[in-house]
DNA sequence: AACATGACTTGTTAGCACACGA
DNA sequence: TCGTGTGCTAACAAGTCATGTT
């Protein structure tokens, strides 16, 4: 298998592979250079040859942290203007028919349309939201709307509701015509031209205005997100290329020609005050080749990961706390695939935390539990506010480290005070070029990948338990990086429609088994041709039976396992592409296996 | 060293298109 | 042909990490 071997490294660019299996299609990190000037004749060659000429002098990327020499594109699609709503939908307040301004419904409707959401139910939300609302109200409003829990949205949220049920209903030539409309968008807007190559924009729409929806328990959650308009906007394109325009009667904030990064175009954001960006497409070259790049360093680490490991060991020994603490963190971040934790501003995200900044109250440790030694118990909430939960028997050292971190410290204290990532980040920089916390979990995700798919793949399998057994090797890397997700809501019934499906075939199989054996005894008595043919028929049928009902059986188990397991981020972050391209291949040469 | 900022990757989920079976 | 379940992507939030500033 690639990763992990000295075999030479496949180049992105060729690699555009995935085992589809479960719908998680995409394996990122291919590219495909896509010409953009196509001339007649000799030209043409001529420019074929440039183009490759050009290709070559991309194989070596420029030494001095430009990305791209020529950057082209139309900007960004706007958020469509407020459309007031129509006279009869009416909002209440105190019972009382109230016609807002056109600023104050607006935001006015944003709630509504969250009406059935729970998040309008909770405190912080209604809160947050009712404060920059009032923001937007006249002093008339102002001084008549002083309690939001008289407000009654109802109407407006019916009329949305029966907005989208129209939607729904339309003709089909009226949703074609909208396809057709999205469509021309995207051609005109989701492209640029980066390098003569034309690549696909990620997101090249604005972030319309709305409310705030934080992740777990966030203490900025209904607030008012606001409309971003063309003089927020900064755009990053080459200098000799053809510059974006700014709608009519507007201007951008700033035309800038910065070709140290990747963006085209950037705002500040008002909820965090940070800035977002509208970038590429994860399959353009400046992705793909950042992608591979990472799991290059992955490969580096693997070559050194055995001495890493035996530093940090030696490092629980240390005479120094600073050094003691950044072993064992190390230790939990390379066994644990822990994140490494950066420090959060308090009371402007929800409260989360990652390996360095674990506090007391987020491990428990048992000198016994059950028949182990010196297990530690994680429980506490990472990224997007998922918790994690996780009892791991450590070596006694660390365990007895642990002990020493946690003595005369209050529960909300850090477990590792003499630590932040940024000294973690300093000291694995030194250990090796390009090394970094985040490296182990990629190295880790994917070398379990490879370990598993060797230990649970056979080349001899039916093509439906390879899918099983790839998925299950998908799922280890999974929940060692602690990707979960809500089970479906139509989990219990998706499963149940299965088990039908499975008892039906079930039955079948048992009547076309019966059919076989009728047929045999026919044959058995008449000794035809005719009866020889037809016990081979039901044979045949049988097995087909067999095969299906088999395939479904691996599909419940598949599905069960996978309940709440979320495979995607793994597939899309974690998994180096090649392992599985060289299990595939490793299928093929081994067996008879397609 | 603490802090701020900027750029980029990683993460979950809502909603929608679409295939599928009744 | 119609509802319905499912897979997939867009949307956007929330991390990581480098760098510059105080």
């Amino acid at each position: 298998m690639h990763f992990l071997n000295e075999s030479d490294p496949i180049k992105p660019r060729y690699i555009f592979f995935h085992v589809s299996s479960d719908g998680c299609i995409l394996f990122r990190f291919e590219y495909k250079p896509k010409k953009i000037k196509t001339e007649n004749g000799k030209k043409a060659k001529k420019r074929k040859q440039e183009y490759e000429d050009e290709e070559e002098e991309e194989e070596e990327r420029s030494t001095d942290g430009s990305k791209w020499k020529f950057l082209e594109h139309k900007g960004p699609v706007l958020a469509p203007p407020y459309e007031p709503l129509p006279g009869h939908v009416r909002f209440f307040y105190d019972g009382k028919l109230l016609r807002l301004s056109a600023p104050a419904e607006e935001v006015a409707t944003f709630f509504a349309k969250m009406l059935d959401h729970e998040y309008t139910t909770k405190e912080m939300f209604r809160k947050n939201f009712y404060k920059d609302w009032r923001k937007e109200m006249t002093s008339e409003e102002k001084s008549k709307i002083t309690d939001i829990n008289k407000c009654n949205f109802t109407e407006m949220s019916e009329y949305f509701k029966a907005q989208s049920e129209a939607r729904k209903q339309m003709s089909k030539d009226e949703k074609l015509k909208i396809k057709e409309e999205n469509e021309r968008i995207l051609q005109e807007y989701g492209f640029c031209v980066m390098d003569n190559h034309k690549e696909r924009i990620g997101n090249f729409r604005i972030e319309p205005p709305g409310l705030f929806r934080g992740r777990g328990d966030h203490p900025k959650m209904g607030m008012l997100k606001r409309r971003i308009r063309p003089e927020d906007i900064i755009i990053n394109c080459s200098k000799d290329s053809k510059h974006p325009k700014p709608p009519q009667g507007t201007r951008w904030k700033e035309v800038r020609h910065d070709n140290k990064v990747t963006w085209l175009v950037s705002w500040t954001e008002n909820i965090q005050g940070s800035i977002k960006y509208i970038m590429l497409n994860p399959s353009s070259r400046i992705k793909g080749e950042k992608d591979w790049q990472k799991y290059e360093t992955a490969r580096r680490l693997k070559k050194c990961v055995e001495r890493l490991r035996a530093q940090y060991r030696e490092d629980w020994k240390s005479k120094e706390m600073r050094v003691r603490q950044r072993a064992v963190a190390l230790y939990f971040i390379d066994k644990l695939a822990l994140r490494a934790g950066n420090e959060k501003e308090e009371g402007e995200t929800a409260d989360t935390v990652g390996c360095c900044s674990l506090r007391v109250e987020h491990i428990k440790l048992y000198p016994k539990m059950d028949d182990q030694e010196y297990v530690v118990e994680f429980d506490f909430l990472g990224k997007d506010s998922i918790r994690y939960y996780n009892k791991m028997p450590v070596e006694k050292r660390v365990f007895k480290n642990l002990q020493l971190f946690l003595e005369n410290k209050q529960p909300e204290d850090d477990l590792f005070d003499r630590l932040n990532t940024s000294i973690l980040n300093k000291h694995l920089q030194e250990l090796m070029d390009g090394l970094t916390a985040k490296v182990f979990r990629t190295y880790n995700a994917s070398i379990t990948l490879q370990q598993q798919l060797k230990e649970l793949t056979s080349p001899d399998e039916s093509i439906p338990a390879k899918i099983l057994s790839y998925n299950r090797a998908n799922r280890a890397v999974a929940i060692l990086c602690n990707h979960q997700r809500a089970a479906p809501k139509t989990f219990e019934k998706s499963m149940q429609n299965l088990q039908t499906k499975i008892d039906e075939k079930q039955k079948q199989l048992s009547a076309t088994r019966k059919q076989l054996k009728g047929a045999k005894t026919e044959h058995k008595a008449s000794h035809d041709d005719r009866s020889k043919k037809m016990v081979e028929v039901k044979r045949k049928a049988v097995q087909r039976t067999e095969e299906q009902l088999m395939k479904l059986q691996m599909q419940a188990t598949d599905r069960e396992e996978n309940k709440q397991i979320a495979l995607g981020t793994s597939k899309l972050n974690y998994l180096d592409p090649r392992i599985s391209v060289a299990w595939q291949e490793m299928l093929v040469h081994c067996g008879k296996a397609e």
